[in-house]
DNA sequence: AACTATTTGTGAATAAATTCACGACATTTT
DNA sequence: AAAATGTCGTGAATTTATTCACAAATAGTT
């Protein structure tokens, strides 16, 4: 794989330039300097051209980045034009905001399917997104790779050796449990109370600038 | 602020060790090895050790750190003994899933009310936290400094400029935009789509083993 | 055509974070 | 009481990420 060169930080970074400027070419803008993405996105611009150096010359100097360019050039490269499928586990509030949430649009990542322990909720639909019971995963979930994880605690780890026995590379966990798993699959966790917490913890112990009158 | 020297990534993940820790004291566990607690959280041993040592020494060598003496470390250096109070901007599916998670539990922040511009919430309750109108943002967030944005993309901009005005300098983020706020303003984006996308770009481009029979 | 203003791409410097590896000490076992 | 084992705390090495700063090239202007 050539792309084992582009540090991790940088490609975590791409999906957000390419919003931008999906972005900007909507506002009809065709190009664009290192510096104005910079303050749009927040991301030093000696960030940025660093970023984009990884992939070659993609500017030119003295004018910035063609916009169209460079959304065609990260279109091949974030595999923006293959759909990734991806499974819902746990259709509660977070779940449903996720289904209600048009991934599809400028994305490459479409939930296809959800799965929830109530029996209430399985054969009703979402947005289009069948809902099945928890019990059908094994006979619904097909090829699928990526798995967003909202279920409860308790049935996290009985869910996660499901989804991994069936073939699941990727998850996207939204539970506080750490998952155990073979050490193919990926996890990112976005753990809402941590986050919450750190905030609060720098808030206090970081502070930015005195706050003037 | 003597805790100056600590670095960020290190700070990232107290709230972290505090659940867990948490969790194994109600399993009775006194005492817990650095390894041990790698295990559970999946963060190598030397990085915990290395993270313990900032505040000094607070294990013993050839036995580990002791559960209890850990937790009552932390909860002082986490402020777990004040409540820290937030408001939450947008009860969609989101919004309310953040209403009904019980962040008090094991925790030291509380949601204490929430706004929407739909007047048909307004006036309602979730989990006996009152929601009022956005209008009424001025007159009720009082001395709050967090707030958690859950409000469709274009609101952003005018919240956010109305919730700096009150004197708020903490946001957890959700919305896909990037906020323009002062810079003693601390913002922690959570970008949803951007997660998932990048999740999948790993599993495409930095595949972990292969994955064998 | 000459001049000025921009802006890239990158070598080098710096900063931040992780990991190695081991001495020192405490605990446990025999 | 001695030996064996376990585990911390940390100096040093390494890895990863960011930032500086500037030559080179282009674009725009007069």
């Amino acid at each position: 794989m050539e792309s084992n060169k582009i540090p991790q930080a940088t490609a975590k970074r791409l999906p957000l330039y390419y919003r931008f400027l999906s972005n900007l070419r909507q506002q009809g803008k065709s190009r664009v300097s290192s510096k104005e993405l910079s303050e749009a996105v927040k991301v030093d611009s000696a960030t940025i051209r660093r970023d984009f150096s990884y992939f070659g010359a993609l500017g030119k100097k003295g004018y910035g980045y063609n916009v169209e360019y460079l959304l065609g050039f990260f279109r091949k490269t974030l595999d923006h034009d293959e759909l990734t499928e991806v499974a819902l586990i746990g259709v509660g509030n977070l779940g449903t905001a996720f289904m209600n949430y048009n991934f599809t649009k400028n994305n490459n990542t479409k939930i296809v399917m959800a799965f929830d322990s109530d029996a209430e909720k399985a054969g009703s639909h979402i947005e289009g997104i069948p809902i099945y019971h928890i019990d059908e995963l094994e006979e619904k979930l097909g090829d699928i790779k990526v798995a967003i994880l909202t279920v409860p605690g308790t049935e996290t780890d009985s869910v996660t050796e499901r989804l991994v026995d069936q073939g699941i590379t990727g998850i996207l966990n939204f539970t506080p449990a750490r998952l155990n798993v073979p050490e193919y699959v990926r996890v990112h966790h976005i753990d809402l109370a941590v986050e919450l917490q750190a905030l609060v913890y720098f808030l206090k112990h970081y502070p930015l600038v005195a706050e003037e009158s």
